[in-house]
DNA sequence: GCGTCAAGAGAAAAGGTTTTCTCAACGCCT
DNA sequence: AGGCGTTGAGAAAACCTTTTCTCTTGACGC
């Protein structure tokens, strides 16, 4: 074989083209050049197309390390989890993405596992990289991530997780979630609602269990006492087993923790012959649609607009990062209400 | 009220502590600083530790920007993916990140969802960034993310999905994974083995069916016409109906093409008053936990290894920076037979 | 014709770190 | 005493871009 073009086994790494080879490809400075393809500073237009035929061609790409160095700002935010599978936290980090990206802002994912050594090691790489902002994300809202952000000398803010004192945090509103699926069972003529849920150690479960009970009482009917297991399928079918045993008066009407709850007890009760939703009507938490959309019926269920969290997260820590002040709290945002066909249609529809 | 501390309403931005802070206060120049902190260069033990001492106390973190502008090289990588709820992704991005924290590297997650227009902003976003290289993962192997990454000047390597020609990539071996499946369900003695998977579009539909009939060959076993459908349950269901109607040969194990058609299968079977494992061995692919361990019984099924291969992927990406030549292809990482209880027990278990 | 002004372009500093080179001082050997 | 090697530390360049300041040139008004 001819010494003509060999294949190399990787693709050969070029050295990048800086303003200044553009500069010297047009004949002229670095700071012409610059201003040039910033559409700044004064120069004839015959200057300017010059050069910016000749970034193009030369396939310029400024380089962002030399641009963040000067601006004191790196156009990249931290987002920190430990939501291993990303249930709540990817549709919150989509979010975010959404409202960053047209910033030209990135995100670092990073999963801590609830391991402070992790969680350390990720915080220091992301300081040293010099993120604009970090993001804490968890995958409930009572577990704390295990580090301390507090102190970082950069813009923190919390979404769907517990936040440290003195913090803006964003959170769904959880009340208001559980209003909108009782009051929705309620206006369809349920009288003997019921509450399955998960364990009492997560915050969410009282917060929901005290809107259930509100609601009930403000339409004048009893409320049963909550039931409390864990967030599983299973509990859900166990549940159902409970409610339907032989002796007791029936519930007409189940408001379930989450969606996995909520589709136990679906199965539990087509498997003891219960017409859902013409006997029961059963409504979930969280809307996660591979649930939710294969149970049988289709699971109405609350929607926690995590997207819509995620993104007003993203656009707050954008003005906390160009200065703007912030009122520090917990932001409560509200949920939808996803009808499907497990609680039969509203008297209206 | 006198003028004494305000509470800020947000934590003041500091300026962030420099090396030239840290060599005023220990009274040296930047650049025996920058040696005392690295071990590197000759001083005086007592100088070194001065000045060791002083950046501990200041609280000094070297400005990575800086670092990386003048080594070239930015401990940053991109990944790209098409996987909006993460399902395959979210656990090779774990091996991957696992594989890369160690050595300080962070990554940028960017969801592009089949978006031509959203790629090319975050693939423009990490060049001008310049991330170390890239890695491109997608929810199936057959999906073409929608841009072209070959051109780029930057490493880049595929996992889990469909790689351009020349590329590096790292896919299950999912004839192998089928393998494992389908010689489990022979070694368990059952002799009437069907197969219901996902859409015939799918490039891994008939690579698995393809194993399937081999081993079936390989055991002088007949292979029924493979069964294909949608990736969801109420296709497993549906297809647990059309094998079980009244007339024609029962099958005795069923291989599914994924988590959810055999829990399909499984709910349809049990309906029907089949018993699984009893007269019915189910095997599913992907281990997705949530429906796996909660399916009933606990499904049996193949597991793609995708943190290990999203290590494989960041191991790799990290030589390819670093330099080394790496042979373009394809390689097929193994797959693994998670038992649980939808198969029965082995014989020699 | 001289002073003023604007236009167009470049020089230089800044941003924070690393690394190479240079330099001064000192001890030791002959 | 002169030369040499060693040790400790600093100066400066490099990485790449942006921005301010300066400078030259030509036009224009009086």
């Amino acid at each position: 074989m001819s010494d003509g073009m060999e294949r190399d086994v990787v693709a050969p790494r070029r050295r990048p083209v800086t303003l200044r080879d553009v500069a010297e490809d047009a004949g002229v400075s670095v700071a012409t050049a610059s201003k040039a393809l910033n559409d700044q500073g004064r120069m004839t237009a015959e200057t300017r197309t010059r050069i910016q035929e000749a970034a193009r061609r030369l396939g310029f790409r400024p380089n962002g390390l030399a641009q963040s160095l000067l601006r004191r700002r790196s156009f990249t935010v931290g987002m920190l989890t430990n939501d291993t599978y990303g249930r709540f936290s990817l549709p919150v980090m989509a979010g975010i993405s959404e409202a960053l990206v047209d910033n030209g802002v990135s995100v670092f994912l990073c999963n801590v596992e609830d391991d402070p050594r992790l969680g350390q090691l990720h915080v220091d790489a992301m300081l040293e990289k010099r993120v604009d902002g970090i993001i804490a994300t968890g995958k409930r809202l009572d577990r704390r991530l295990p580090i301390d952000l507090s102190k970082l000398g950069v813009p923190v803010i919390y979404a769907f997780t517990e936040p440290d004192a003195d913090a803006i945090a964003f959170v769904s509103d959880d009340e208001g979630g559980a209003r909108l699926a009782v009051e929705h069972l309620v206006r369809l003529g349920r009288r003997r609602i019921v509450h399955v849920t998960g364990p009492a150690r997560f915050a969410v479960v009282h917060q929901r269990a005290a809107a259930y009970r509100a609601v009930l009482a403000e339409a004048g009917l009893a409320a049963p006492a909550v039931m409390m297991g864990s967030w599983t399928e299973s509990w859900g079918r166990e549940a159902a087993d409970i409610l339907f045993a032989p002796q007791g008066e029936k519930p007409d009407a189940i408001f379930c923790g989450n969606d996995q709850i909520a589709r136990g007890v679906i199965d539990g009760l087509r498997e003891r012959g219960i017409d859902v939703p013409g006997a029961v009507g059963v409504v979930g938490f969280d809307n996660w649609e591979i649930v939710a959309t294969q149970s049988r019926p289709p699971l109405t269920t609350v929607d926690m607009n995590l997207v819509s969290l995620g993104r007003e997260a993203g656009m707050t820590l954008l003005s906390l990062v160009d200065g703007k002040p912030v009122e520090p709290g917990i932001r409560k945002l509200p949920c939808r209400l996803v009808v499907r066909q497990s609680c039969g249609r509203p008297p209206d529809g």
